[in-house]
Formats: structure tokens, sequence, C-alpha cells
DNA sequence: TCAAAAGTGTTTACCGTACACCCATGC
DNA sequence: GCATGGGTGTACGGTAAACACTTTTGA
């Protein structure tokens, strides 16, 4: 599942691509990209190798979602173990003009907007809805957003990533000083001009965003738990 | 992963049962329990079932954790789909009772506290210090505690279950408070007697509980998720 | 009567929200 | 100048933490 920030008329909206089937089960339905887990690779490399195939990029972020067993979601058992990824609009855009030069855009991929979804093959639209709230619960405690920016960027942008995904307008005021306080942003001697007053260009301090994603993201220096226990 | 509450002396400790590999690799080792996945049950009917098969008990919470599939975690390749589950600690009890009147109290299966952990076979340490990391996390956001206690409990047996997740001492009175206000406790009219001055007994209102999971738990009523827009 | 846990009240600090206001730039 | 978004100040309300205090039982 591959999230990116489409452009739109009042405010940008969630978009990620769909591919059409080529065979049956659901020949000509559109479909989370995916792919079959080689032998040789870990699941993380297999999802960095999907999201290579269907955009031809690297995602800014990517986890893994949850893995989908039922017995009855597809003609043949599969169980499927979706990641979800982000990628930078910037990028997507670049990616997709060089596909526009070279006249070789994907025949059998389409992007659309999360709001506006066809009635996708297997269990699909069903992980959608579950990749989407977990998308919007994270949001509110993570600093999730940056993975759908570009390097720099300025807090009215960081704004109106995190106001699409949640669906709502947020005080641009308050949600400056959070972002502020929250100490993994950087502030740049760079400003945006071309409207109005200049704003700030800010970035990421990767060290922080690190630490936030428990004891997967980095492994423990022990390979046992620290213990705990409660003081008297 | 299985964790159940195990009294001790200065407060009870989280405890899960390990069993010893009868063979390679890593035989003699101690290991997470676990069963392969039948072709004709979902994932969760499998956790199910292993969970089952290894205390001849029905979880009060079951819930998957990760799926873990690095080509080197196992001589051959081997993806793991963790699930973990609470044991409301009666039920254990009740349990290992019957083992022991009955004298086949199970050979290879021992239950250790997670501070006294010896070194697993595979990456099974690793995958307990993760489900260690999101128990304490979600403790603090969802009401998962109950799942270690039995159906009628007072405010003070809770919060000791949160005191032993967290390992620390939480306030009575603030915890009281923070308890009563969240809606999902139900008082009864019975008290716990016996030393100093009774507790009122309280039970959980489980209609709340389902609407933490989010769409997983409970199917969305459409295929399609909701559409959101932001209201200019 | 005393110890100890159950349960209540109060004070403080902090944080999210709302909103008034000033600043700097393009037009 | 003036419209507009960038950026600051401030007041209010809710909640978590700290802790003093009362209540009720067993011993």
């Amino acid at each position: 599942m591959i999230f990116t920030l489409r452009p739109s008329a009042g405010g940008a909206v969630l978009a990620l691509p769909l591919v059409r089937r080529t065979r049956d089960p659901f020949q000509g339905h559109w479909a989370l990209p995916g792919g079959w887990l080689d032998a040789a690779e870990g699941l993380d490399a297999a999802a960095s190798r999907t999201l290579a195939e269907t955009t031809g990029l690297t995602a800014s972020y990517l986890e893994q979602l949850y893995a989908f067993g039922d017995v009855d979601r597809s003609t043949t058992r599969v169980v499927s173990i979706v990641y979800w990824a982000l990628l930078r609009q910037d990028e997507v855009d670049a990616q997709r003009a060089a596909h526009d030069a070279a006249g070789d855009a994907p025949e059998n991929v389409a992007w659309s907007a999360v709001e506006d979804l066809p009635a996708l093959a297997f269990d699909h639209n069903q992980i959608i809805t579950y990749a989407l709230w977990r998308l919007r619960n994270k949001v509110g405690y993570s600093r999730i957003a940056h993975g759908l920016l570009p390097d720099e960027f300025t807090l009215a942008e960081l704004r109106e990533v995190n106001e699409s995904i949640l669906g709502r307008r947020l005080d641009p005021a308050n949600f400056r000083r959070q972002a502020e306080a929250s100490g993994t942003l950087i502030p740049t001697d760079r400003f945006r001009t071309g409207s109005h007053r200049p704003a700030r260009l800010y970035r990421y301090d990767v060290a922080v965003e690190l630490a936030e994603r428990g004891p997967l993201s980095a492994p423990p220096e022990s390979d046992h738990p620290v213990p705990h226990r409660i003081e008297e």
C-alpha cells in the first residue's frame, strides 16, 4: 500500500497506485500492488522490491502493516503480509515526468484518490480502510508526515500534510508551536519566497525519527529484554 | 506469546510459557510456543489453536503482533506471524491445579518471568522484547489490563496490573479517578473483604472494548473507506 | 485503638485550543 | 496601501500529578 499526496483543488488528497489484474481471479479488476516473497529475501526487502517494481521509487517510509490470512480471501490460500509506504510527492512527480517524456508510462498502473476508490479485488478495500485508520492514528503521535514531504519544507506545508491525512483544518499558530516544541525539526537559513511573507524552511532531524519505531527499528544491544522491577 | 501475571514478593510479575525444543535446530533450548498454519484455518484461528495446545486455555485477549521473516532467523526459511495473548491469572491457576491433581503436568512447558528469561532459540528474545514494548505502550492508551484479570476485580487489583506492566507505582487516588472517568468500568454491588476496608468490585464494559481495535475487529459496513474532505 | 487500605478533596502545573494581534512581502 | 499568509502573545479549559485528608474495616 503506497501513499502519496496529490495536489487537488482545496488542498492535497491522499492517493495510492492500483494495478489492473491481468489474470483470474478478479481479472480486469483493480488491486493493490503486490508480489511473491522470494525464498532468499526478507519481508522488508520483498516490500521494497515490490514498491520499486510498481513505482520505480524508494520509500521515505516503509513499515509492516498487518498480515491478512483468512482462508476465503482468495480462491487459493494466500497469506498477504502487507506493508505500507509513504512517497514524497516531488519524487512521484519526477518519476511520472520521466515516464511521460520516454513515452513508457506503465499501462496497468493508475493512481487513485483514497476517497474515490473503485471496488477492488480480494479484500483490498478492507486493507486500505485499515491502513487509513492506522495512518490517521499514527499522524497524531508520530512524526510520520515528513514521509510525504521533500527534504526541506515550510511549516505550512507540513501542516497541510497533516490536514490532508486527518481531514480537518489545524490552527496554524498552534501547529507551529507544537511542531517546534517536538524537537524533531531543524530550522534552516533558507526561506520559501513567491507569495507574501517568506516562510522559513525546515528539515527533519533523522536521529529522532529512528527512536519512535520501538525495538524493531534498532535491534537492542542485548538479546535479553531490559529487566524492570517496581521500586519500593 | 502468552502473557499472564504471576504473584510474587512485592507485586505481580509478567510471566510467559516457554516450550523446550525436542529437535534441531536449537534442540534442548527454550522457545516460544508455536505451530504451523493449517491450510484450512485463518491466522487468528491458528493462533487460538496453538494457544489451546500449549495451555489448554482460551485467551481473554488475542492480537496479531508482527510477522518476522528475515532469511537467517532459522536454518530453514520460516516466516513467523506472531500473536500475543493475555491470560487471566485465575484461569491459569485453575488449569495448573487440574494438571497437578491429574498428575499430567506438561513436561516440556515452563513458565518464566519476563525479567528472568534464558537465552531462547531463534530470534525469540527479540520477539519478546518487541512484544513487551508494545504491551507497555498499549497499556497507556488502551484498557488492555483487564485481559489479565478475572471478571470482577477491585480498583487496587487493576492498578497493580498496570503497575506490573509499566514497572512503576501509580498514585491510587489519581488512578481511581482516571479509571472511573474512562467509562469502561461498571461498578457492582459486591465488595472484596478480608483485610481492612472492603473494596468495591468492578467489571468491564465489553461493548467499549471492541471499538478500540480499529476496522479489523469489526468489519466496516461498506467495502469502501469513509470519504473525507476538508471543510472550507 | 491502631494500622492499613479504600476513597475524597484540593492545589498546582502543564498542554491543547481558540483567537486577537503584529510582521513582512507581492501586487 | 492593502491583502495575505507568516509568525507571536495570551487567556481559557481540561487533565495529569502530588498530596493532605477522611472513612472503614481487621486485628
